[in-house]
Order: structure tokens, then sequence, then C-alpha cells
DNA sequence: GTGAAAGCGCTAACAT
DNA sequence: ATGTTAGCGCTTTCAC
């Protein structure tokens, strides 16, 4: 036995002694792959690593493979259809046991189409029913920033949201509006801007929602990056903040801390997003049943107050 | 014939028409690698994916070896000996074909050890005559950085740097200091930073390097991220961007852009180096010959002038 | 020009 | 408690 008992003792001793001495044995884990079924790989689909939200959750889903096991496989979609279908293949063709989707850019239904019946976790962006997901209640997250603005007696509050539809944004815009109307604010404008992560698409609707006669108050971002790019044409108009304007952001990345004055700012749980939708992928993949409470995850988030507002 | 003359054809037909038809084939990758002990992927590490730059180089990455048939797996060492061993036995495990250092914090020689003659590129941080390498000329790079504060007048100029003792760092405090001695400038100071990523490091040395009675009126950050911190805790205090303070910062990461000004900054080619340290890492695996000429390349870089100087 | 067979390195099941 | 064998799915070789 391995652990040494009985007159095995010797033998055993003298292999280990040989694997020590030559130092020069590795399993090839090709073929323990081939032979268990089992890449020991994860797929994980972003549209871009670039993206700080995306690189964050990303950390936190490595991490968590990593304590169990397993490596990732990082693609950068850019959300194209093609490529997402090109990498979804890794699939079918048994290099990865699953897949983890960020990518908020495509029609669910498509990826459900290229995933079929294998593990898969979506991430952030996801529709019910559809697969297990990991993400944060973006209605009531939005309605909190808005809230947030109202209460520091903002009158005319302006949002700026993505121009696709992502579902993420429709949450968040309907949590805005919900706030608005409950406080009895009539007043409410969006600008929806082409690239979310876009720093002069802020600044592009900071200026569009400023140049009207009637401009606002108080910002919205759905994005931190909109957020600051709004926040800094502000600046550079030489607005007062928050005085004259307050602003409010959305994720939590680095970029809310380096605005002069700091950003407000809705904090996404990114690596725990990360940690659990690896945990749930693993738990799947290796036959762990759960219930849909136990793999439809709404995580907590929280309103970082700080100087912008 | 595949290009369907003789005979075969309606054999041939028939055997498309299958796979087609039953629309269910997939190749199993597995055994294809292990027959052909070929992994088809790249191990890319990097001390953490959420630090910009190395997000945007792994895009790079990413992109090329997409398009020459090649996957990534991504190890955020975490800077951990211990992480990058247990990542770099994938290469004696035949998961993977080569891999991509771009992790600063670590020994070359700690890394040699562990790789030994698997195929492997060295980005950004490397050490010549240990394996192939993709860089940028860092000494030239940090001395235009600093001519261009002194062409603008600038008398004191400081420097934040990195405590660990990088090449890169040394290299472009080398630059910092053969600039200074080149136009007479006898004041200079270097502050040493733990964190090269960090916004508060960068923050707290812009305090350590006004605090005394002998102020700088311009500040060389080797990190943009330092530069935005110290930038930032600069226009907090009232200072006059570039009047009382010019800076300049280093890499060209989005989060130069978003300060209030725009932060001049040496632009590195960050995509290009991705791009071309796999080229040459496929290349290395695929049996090409290189020439040091091909395998060590130096990409330039650009002095991007903005507002803050 | 097509089909059968061997073997990549591993592990599970079997026989000793 | 050890040794042997078969087969994971593929490709390359060899015989037809």
């Amino acid at each position: 036995m391995i652990n040494g008992t009985g007159p095995v003792k010797p033998e055993t001793r003298e292999k280990v002694m040989r694997v020590v001495e030559q130092e020069g044995f590795h399993p090839n884990r090709l073929g323990q792959k081939l032979r268990n079924s089992h890449s020991g790989m994860l797929l994980v689909m972003v549209s871009s690593i670039g993206n700080p939200f995306c690189a964050l959750v990303v950390c936190g889903i490595e991490s968590e493979a990593e304590r169990r096991g397993y490596h990732i496989i990082l693609c950068n979609s850019e959300s194209s259809p093609q490529r997402e279908a090109a990498y979804l293949k890794l699939l079918h063709e048994r290099t990865v046991d699953g897949v983890i989707t960020m990518d908020a850019t495509t029609q669910i239904d498509a990826l459900k189409e290229h995933i079929g019946h294998h593990p898969w976790v979506q991430c952030g962006e996801y529709k019910q029913g559809v697969a297990p997901f990991v993400s944060i209640d973006n209605y009531s997250a939005a309605r909190a920033a808005v809230d947030h603005l109202i209460q520091s007696g903002k009158k005319r509050i302006a949002m700026i949201s993505a121009r696709e539809g992502y579902k993420y944004a429709q949450e968040r815009e309907q949590g805005y509006l919900d706030s608005l109307a409950e406080a009895g604010l009539s007043w409410h404008k969006i600008v929806h801007v082409r690239n979310v992560m876009s720093f002069t698409d802020g600044a592009s609707a900071y200026e569009a929602l400023t140049s009207g006669d009637e401009p606002c108050d108080a910002i919205f971002g759905i994005s931190d990056m909109l957020a600051c790019g709004a926040l800094n044409a502000a600046v550079k108009a030489g607005k007062a903040i928050p005085d004259q304007l307050a602003v409010v952001g959305f994720d939590g990345v680095p970029c809310s801390e380096i605005t002069v004055p700091m950003m407000t700012t809705i904090q996404q749980p990114m690596l725990e997003m990360g940690n659990r939708s690896a945990g749930l992928l693993i738990d799947q993949i290796e036959g762990k049943l759960l219930t849909s409470h136990e793999s439809e995850l709404l995580l907590p988030w929280k309103l970082v107050p700080r100087d912008s507002t």
C-alpha cells in the first residue's frame, strides 16, 4: 500500500527513488485527458480582456479554477459571432469541459445554439432558464444609485446608457425611471452611446446632456468609463462637482478612483462573481446536482459614496 | 482524391453527406493532440490580468495566436514563485507547447530553471541570451520623456520608480539620470514605491516629493498609474498643471487619458508586443530557426505629448 | 485509391 | 499486492 505497510515498502521506495532521482518524470496530461475524457480546461469568453471589469472577473475565475485543479482558456470574442462560434467548438471537440460567458453583446439564444448541453455559466449578462448564472440585481442597484442622487437634492437626473439592448442596460434604465417616478420627478433623459467602455463616448454624452436649454444637474452612468468621461468633461468645462453636477458610475473598476474628485459608484463584487461562476461551472462539470436556488446567483452590490455626489 | 477526380466521387460524396447530415461530427482534439504531441496551447503568464498593460498585451497575444491556430491558457501568477512553478509544469506535462512570460517580479533565472529548453518568449521584462524577447528600449524612451520635460524648462525633475530592482526600472532610471546629467541639471530625486500599479503609491510619492523645502517642478513616473496618482494628488492640492508641476507617465494605458488635464506619456506598442511575442513563440514551436536579430525585438515607442506638460 | 493496423501515454479493469 | 491488457480517438504507415 501507499502508506507503507507490508513488504511492499522496499519496492515502493525503489520506484519513488527512481522518480525522484531521475527528476525527469512528468505524466503526459494529454494521454491522461484522453483516457479520462476530462480536459481540465474552462473556456472563458469575454468581449475583450482589455475591459477592466472583465479582467477583474477573470481574476476571480482563474483563482477558483486553479484552486479546484482547472486551467482557463481565454477568448476575446471582440463580440464577433464568428469568433464566438469558433471558440465554442472547443466544447464539442473536448478541448474544454465547460464555458463561462461574459459577453454581453451577443444573443444568448445564439450562444445556446452552439453550446448545446455542455456545462455553461452565464456571468454578468444572462437569461434565466437557459443556464446557471451569476450576476447582480441591476434594477435595485440602479435604483440605489438614482435614489442617492435624488436624496442629495438633484432634480434633473440624466442617464447615459448603451445603445444596444443588453438586458443589464434595460434593467438599469428601468430602475432609473422607476426611482424618478417614485420621487415625483418628471424630468428624465437617457442618452444612448455606442461603446460602453469609451471615455470619449461619455464625454460626448455629457455635451449632449448640457448643450440644451435645460441642462441636467446629475448624471447616472451605466458604466464607470462612461461616467468618468462625462465627469472629466464637466470638470474641464469648469462645472462645480458635485454642486452643479453630480455623477454616479457603475462597476467599481479602478478608473472610478482616479477622477478628481473621486467618483461615487456602484461596486460590483467582481472577484466573487468570478469565483462563484467558476465554482458553479466546475460543480456542473463534476456532476454535482444543483437547485436553481444554488445556481442562479444574484450577488450583493454596494453603493460607494465618494466626492462626485 | 479530395478534389473530386476519378470514380471515388460517389463515395466521397456519401461520406461528406453523412457528416453534413448528421451535423454531429466533431473530431476529438485530445486524441489528435496526443497522437501529434502538439497541444496547440500557449501559456501566458502575467502577474495579474487586472493590470491594464498586461491585459492589452494579452489581447495582442490572443489575436495572433488565434490567427495561427493556437489557444492561450492564462496564468495570473500573482508574482508567486509557487504559482509560477505550478503553471510551468504544464510545459513538461505537454499541456502547452510554450510560454510567454510577462511577469517582471520574478527572477528570470528561476524561470529558466523550470522552463528548461521549452519554447519561451520573454515579453516586457527580459534577460538577453536566455530566450527570445520582445520589449522596447526603456533607456531611450525614458530619456525622451525626461528630455521633453527639460525642453519645457523644468529644472527640478523627480522620478517615481519601483522599489524592486526590475531591469526595466533600472534602465528607465538610468535614462532619467543621464538626461539630467547631459542637460547639466544636478538636482535629482527618485522615490521608490512598492506597487507600480497603485494610484495611492503615486499619490504618496507626490507628497514625499513636494513636502520638502525644495519641491520638484516635474515628475516622471515609471508607470501611468503611478504618474496618474501623483498628477491627481497635485490637482487636488491646487497645483497648476503643467506650470507649477508637469507630469509624464509611461505605458500609454487608458487611464493616462482620463486625467484632467490629460497626461503626457510614453506609449508602448502593447498590441504589437503581444502579436510579436506570440509570433516568435509559435515560430519556435513550429521549428522555425530564427536569428537573434529576428528573435530579440525592441519595438518602437512613442512620446505622446498632452496637457500635463 | 482504399482499408486495416499500430501506437501516441495514460488508466481502468482484469488476472495473477 | 502486483503485473498485464485493453482501449480512449486520432493519424500515420503499410498492405491491398
